[in-house]
Parts: structure tokens; sequence; C-alpha cells
DNA sequence: TTGAAAGCGTTACCAG
DNA sequence: CTGGTAACGCTTTCAA
């Protein structure tokens, strides 16, 4: 099982490996003819051999020689969080039609794993880099960036000119969520956020302020902070004192708080939608299956995997604006 | 920002390109030691300069020289599955420990994608593949196996004997979830599965039967089937029919069924699980925040991806055992 | 329209 | 222990 090259191509098609290497690299143009200065007759023999021989064109002699590698790296923290599946599975797709590869790895939100990643990753020579960056990374993100290698960063920003961006208007989807909850006639109207310092959960509480301060109900905003590694009980705590409170309402603006809300609903004893209205985010069978159905909102993923490829693309290739994309998330209630 | 070579560190250190790559090429043993046959103070020196010029290696030029590539490939039918994302990332973990980087692909379940996917894949040189084959996939699978690459399986079989494998045994889980609605008192426990003709389907209908059979209730058994693309219409007409004939608890042997079977019931305002009773499959929020929360049958995610990535290396090395392993899934009740 | 030849940065071999 | 040197398979001038 000897590995077909583009010598064997040459031979065969009695035609030097130049013409072989040049008709295996044209792009074919919209009527399906080779785009290049070969031959029609040659060019198709060469293909014709190549095919028989099923010859593969090997990758790493391709990109020692040229330095280009056609290979996109995606880092988030974790491919097995849905969220991140999903605009993987969009990047891949639309990095896929343009003949980019993608290596994906997940960075575990350590810095050092990271770092190690980073490391490999550029020993295959990628041309470009998606990060949804965790807490912390600047420093290795400078690194990247000392490389040269175009970046888009999604999800999460971080400061640095050289960034493209592909990121959701989360100061417009905290207003959303409470505007949804004013117009069903909700006043009291609270919120559960993390305490992380990651600006999607501080931009979606600025959102939720000023809707709340625009119709007029100001005093009654109020956001309580759950710990990450401890939502059950620090749910179920604050839904306590809420209920005593005369809380109507809650924005849930993650899906683990979302899952830990309704949780703590069962707990307590209490009923949703009548005792405590929820607008929660991200996607669950929860929202669908219950009855009746849960408002929430949706980050658009699809358009994020796709943008984000695209500015990518055009940041290798060369040019400058549009770097910057902002994408708006979208309410599904009744 | 020129790229730092292999030759640039031997100038600086004083010393032959060689014995860099020797260096670089050294394993630690247990005692961070280098493990090679260089001079301690010279490795020293290397690997200090190395570190200091901020030396990677090109593996694009590794690779063409060695043949090898440290580099495995993942293909699903969509990595935005979470069943699969979650494998994928144990796959990514177990991997990375062995310094191996993994390219991970969906096949979309389209024989042409897949085929293309194999194409660019192969041109990286990855050293080994797995796959959760989709139906229709064996003549790409054969062409893969022509290229001599070692292939692992998941999820999914399909003859072949130089595949290693590792599944889960969906037998034993059909037994399990009919076991546990039986063990509760019920007697009259149907099931709702797909006719789509794979393997774990038919293992776990498989093994429900046994069970049925084993607790002298053989007659009562029976599987519906609903259809893929209308899964929410089939399984209310199903649910219908069977409150008529008095069924006790349905087996539903996917989240996607068990998702429908919770909307159904919604809608004919039945009650679980009083009126009806489920064992599910998978994983879902809907069975944590249920009250009572409902049974379901976990596939061992980690341990598949684990195994798969243990497997894959063992064949890469040449070793001819050990390419099968049957993994058990397990039940969450209370 | 075609071909010869020079590398790309490593590793592998062989000689010291 | 160390170093010289020939590949690896391809792209890319440059010349014909």
């Amino acid at each position: 099982m000897k590995k077909i090259t583009i010598r064997d191509v040459a031979r065969e098609a009695g035609v030097s490996i130049t013409l072989v290497s040049f008709v295996m690299n044209a792009k074919r143009d919209e009527n399906g003819q080779l785009d290049c200065c070969v031959n029609k007759d040659t060019a198709k023999r060469v293909l014709e051999v190549a095919r028989r021989l099923g010859y593969r064109r090997n990758q790493a002699a391709a990109s020692l020689r040229s330095g280009r590698s056609k290979t996109l790296a995606v880092i988030t923290s974790d491919i097995a969080n849905p969220f991140f599946a999903e605009i993987c599975r969009y990047i891949e797709n639309t990095a896929y039609v343009s003949d980019y590869t993608v290596i994906m790895a997940s960075s575990d939100e350590k810095a050092e794993k990271m770092d190690k990643l980073i490391d490999t990753i550029f020993g295959y020579n990628v041309e470009g880099l998606i990060v949804a960056p965790s807490p912390g990374s600047e420093n290795v993100l400078q690194r990247v960036l000392d490389t040269n290698t175009p970046t888009v960063l999604i999800d999460r920003d971080v400061k640095g000119d050289a960034f493209g961006r592909v990121m959701v208007d989360n100061v417009n989807s905290g207003c959303m969520a409470a505007e949804y909850l004013i117009g069903k006639g909700h006043k009291k109207i609270e919120m559960v956020s993390y305490d992380l310092g990651i600006s999607s959960f501080s931009d979606r509480e600025k959102g939720y302020m000023n809707a709340m301060k625009k119709a007029g109900l100001g005093s009654l905003a109020n956001v309580r902070c759950a710990s990450y590694d401890n939502v059950g009980n620090d749910v179920v705590n604050i839904f306590k004192d809420a209920v005593k409170r005369g809380v109507d309402a809650f924005i849930l603006p993650t899906k683990s708080l979302s899952v830990a809300g309704f949780k703590a609903l069962n707990s307590l004893g209490i009923k949703y939608p009548d005792d405590m209205d929820f607008v929660c985010f991200d996607e669950s069978d929860v929202y669908e299956i219950n009855e009746p159905p849960v408002a929430h909102i949706v980050q658009p993923v699809r358009e994020i995997g796709e943008k984000a490829v695209e500015v990518l693309l055009n940041m290798i290739a060369g040019k400058k604006e549009g770097k910057d994309v902002m994408l708006q998330a979208k309410l599904f209630g009744e």
C-alpha cells in the first residue's frame, strides 16, 4: 500500500510534476472548467490518472513548502457545552465550503492547558484562530497576537485592537427579557446572575436595569448573585427570600440558572408561572415541555459560527474592514 | 516576526541541528530527566535557548519527514449532538495526555460529505480514526480500511475484522429498563422505538423482550415504532391507543423519544408517573427537574471516549489484542 | 503551455 | 555523545 505521490501521477500521465501540481491546485470556475494555464486535454488526463491512482495531496508537504495550511483552530472552554458545540458545528460547516479544515480544542478554562494547546496548534501552522476566551487568558491571547495569527473572539470580549470580534448584544438581550415580563404586567421583576466578572453577564444585567428604569420600575429592580459552584442552594435561598418580598418574576440569564430555578420552584412548592414567572436563556427541553412553555432567549449560534469564519477568512485574506460583528439574540415567547 | 527554526536554535546554542532535534524529541522520564543520549549540560543549554527564542516545532516538516503526525481524527454524524460532543471531549482529553492532537468533523450522515472528509483528513496523515458510522457508510469505511489506517468504531457497529470497537451493551440496557419497571410492579410495559435499522435500537428492543419473557410477561410485550421525522405526532397516537389498552409504562430508548413522550403526556392530559410510568434514555434537564425525577439510562460517554483512544493508540502501536471493548450503561432511578 | 530545480524544516541514517 | 547530509512531497520561481 505505497502512498501515491504527485510524482507517480506525473510519471503515469507522462508529464512533469509541476504540471500535476498546477492541475491539482486549479480551482474550478462556475462552469466546472479548470481555471489554469494548463492545456485542457493534458489537465483532463492528469485528473484522470490522479483519480485512478487514488492520489491524495500530502498536506504536510504542501503546508511546509507554501507556509499555508488550510487549517483553522477553534478553542472554547468546553466543546461538550451545547452552546459551544453548536457553534463549532457551524464553524466547521462554513470552513468546509471554503476548503478549510478545523481543529477544535477545549481549554478547560485552564490557562496552562490553553498555553500548551496554543503551542500544539501553532505547530500545525494554522492560518487563523477562533477563541471564546476564558477569564484570565489575556496574556495567552497576547502571545497569539505576537505570532500575527489572525484571531477572532466569540462570546466573550477581551481588549485588543488586532482581534476580530463576533459578539451578541447582551445588553439588548437583558432588555428584551425585562420588557417581555413588563409587557405581561409584572412589576417586581428581579434577576439572578453569576458573580464571575464576565462581560456577557454584566451586559445582561445592564440591559435589564435599563428596561426597568425606562418603565419607571427602577426602584424595584434587583440583581441577586449566585455562586457558580453552589447554584442549587443559592437559588433556593434567593427564591425563598423573594417570595417573602412578593417578587413576581425572575430573569435567569443562563441555562444552568434556569434549571436551578425550576428545581428551586419544585422544592419550595412554588407554581410557575402563576406564583413566579420566568424568562430563561439558552435552550433546554424543559422550556418546551413545560406547560405552558417557558419564554426564553436564544443566542444566534448559527450566525455566530458562520460570521466568525467569515470574519476570520477576511482577516486571513488581509482585509481590514468588517472585523467587528454584533448579533442579536431572539426571544421565544407565546 | 521570523519563524524560529531548529537551525536558529542550533546556531544560538552552538551545536548541530541533529542535537537539537534529539533534545526536542526526548521524552522526560519519571524524574523529569531527559531520556536521551545527549550530554546533560548540552541538553539543558539547548532547552534553554529553545525556550528563550520561542522555538516551536514545525509539525508539517516533522510529519513530512517522519510520516507520523501525532494527529487523530474523529468523525461523528453531528458534533452538536450532546452525546457525541461529550464523547469528543473525552477523546480530546485522553489524546491530549498522549500528545496527540484531534481533528473532529461531522459527516452530517451524508456519504458524500463523509467521502470528502476522509480525503481531507487523510491529507493530514492522521495516524488513526475514530468513527461513529452512519447507516450506509460501509463502502466509505472500506476505503479507510484500504489505507491501513487504524480505525475504531464507536456507538454503532459495522462488519469488518480490522476495526477496533468500543460499544455499549444495548441488549443489557433494554433489559435493565424493563426490569426496573417490572420491579416497580408494572406489567403492561411497552416500548416506543425508531424503525431506522440501527443496531442500538434493535438491541435495546431485544433486551426488553428478553426481560419481559423472563418475568413471564412475554405476551404483554409490545414494541411500537415511531418515524424519525414525525416523532411528535406518532408518539401522541401511540399513547392514545396505549391508554385505551391500559398500558402501565413505556420504555423510551432515546432522548428525542423521551421528550416527545413528555410532550404527548401534556397534550393528552395523562399524568406521569401515576397514569403512565417511563424509563427514559440519555440525559436531559427534564429528567432531573421533573417531580418525581425520571428514571433514565445513561451511556458511559466518558468511558466510550477514553477507551476509544486507548484502543486506537494500541492499534497504532501495533498491538493486536484488546481491540474489542463492551461497556455497560447505568440506570439512574431512585 | 510546459519542465527543471531550489528549497520549506524536520528526522533518520551513518560516520566520527 | 556529536555532526553532516540525504531525503520527505510539495509549491514556486525561472527559463524554455
